[in-house]
DNA sequence: TTTCATATACTGGAAAACCAGTAGAAAAAG
DNA sequence: CTTTTTCTACTGGTTTTCCAGTATATGAAA
């Protein structure tokens, strides 16, 4: 698709004003612009766009806001304005972050040390309905930390058979049965499972196994 | 970056040779290729690279192998090549494998649907670090489900901070002593929260909690 | 000001999990 | 064939959670 387009419409969801100012004048410079709109907290932006105003093309999201943080609000945008694209602009450089973002309704996530034309690459993109991402954020994503992926304990195929029904809210007793052995057996399995990812309650041993995509 | 560059080495892991050899063509077809290398089974493939033959640029990878999940191979493929880029390629169009396999280290995602130019031009923008998807993932990611956005059931700010705290591992007398109140609340707020997530246990309530993005 | 929502706290009790230990059979690896 | 790993199962006990109910104070919304 070709890259004129008629003039956009951007919101900037932003608490620093010399970062709301110095992205205006990046976008000003390099995009066919119509408006751009700029809310200091995530409470000021959803009353605007609840009072049902022109369309917004884009919004540009600081994961940090003073009232909410930017993924709940995404998340609430999102619902509200389904055909907007979102781009997270934040500092946090986070893996999980990004991906939290993303998995919230977000198409993309530029870090703030981008440079102008990196910027303006990404809301293109992004307006082209591709996942749009700064350079660095793309390194980032692309080499997940070694001690993302080195973490990981090897469980045994009952182990991981065990956590999954504990995920799904059976206790002991039912996977027991399911399994057709002894509730104590069972309880043995939690237990190991518990050791080695090093956790004291179910609880903490679901959430370790999510973080480690073991679920 | 150009798109001319050195004739590439593909792998692709995919149990259906008749997949297999359409994938073969195209890339034959339209990509400077030195070697295609084809294997059915995870194994096989983990076996071939600890072998340490030479490098392979990009990797074409089902989700459902006969003898392990692409999601639990990518990540192993991710820890022995980490330079590789590795694409999923699969008939899921579940967002949430998709999210997977990134979380996992991919940085794409092609539906078998996908039209051959669709697919080189997924390669090629893994091969300039994109984030490469075919169109209709794209569109997949873009719009998360009604039913995922709405199906979460607002929290009070509390119960947000209990979850957490839950999800953290700590028990309802160690959130009490934190949160300066009596254990009997915080008993309190996780009944509710079992309430609202419509689940029986802790274990349950993390998952799903994880699920809709609220830890 | 009134109403509703949130946060707080308690009773009495049962169920489940966690703890630390021990131990043997079967399967897998060397 | 031997060794190691995995899976199985139990004891005895404590801690924690879950259950269903009730109730009041405070803050927020109408």
């Amino acid at each position: 698709m070709s890259h004129d387009r008629m003039p956009l419409t951007i919101a900037i969801v932003e608490d620093h004003p010399v970062v709301v100012e110095g992205l205006q004048r990046i976008l000003i410079n390099d995009l066919p612009i119509r408006a751009i709109r700029e809310y200091y907290t995530g409470k000021d932006f959803i009353e605007d766009v609840k009072r049902g105003r022109q369309p917004i093309d884009v919004v540009l999201l600081d994961i940090t806001l003073p009232d909410m943080n930017g993924i709940d609000l995404c998340r609430e945008i999102k619902v509200l304005l389904p055909d907007t694209y979102i781009l997270g602009f934040s500092n946090h450089n986070d893996r999980s972050l990004v991906m939290q973002l993303l998995a919230n309704g977000a198409c993309g996530y530029i870090l703030k040390n981008a440079s102008a034309s990196e910027i303006i690459t990404c809301i293109l993109h992004a307006l082209d309905g591709q996942v749009a991402f700064s350079e660095e954020i793309k390194r980032i994503i692309n080499k997940p930390s070694a001690q993302q992926l080195k973490a990981i304990p090897p469980l045994t195929k009952r182990e991981k058979q065990i956590l999954k029904m504990i995920a799904e809210g059976k206790t002991s007793v039912d996977i027991a049965k399911d399994l057709m052995v002894s509730p104590f057996t069972v309880e043995t399995h939690r237990r190991n499972l518990m050791q080695k990812m090093d956790v004291k309650n179910a609880a903490a041993l679901i959430r370790t196994a999510t973080e480690l995509q073991l679920l």
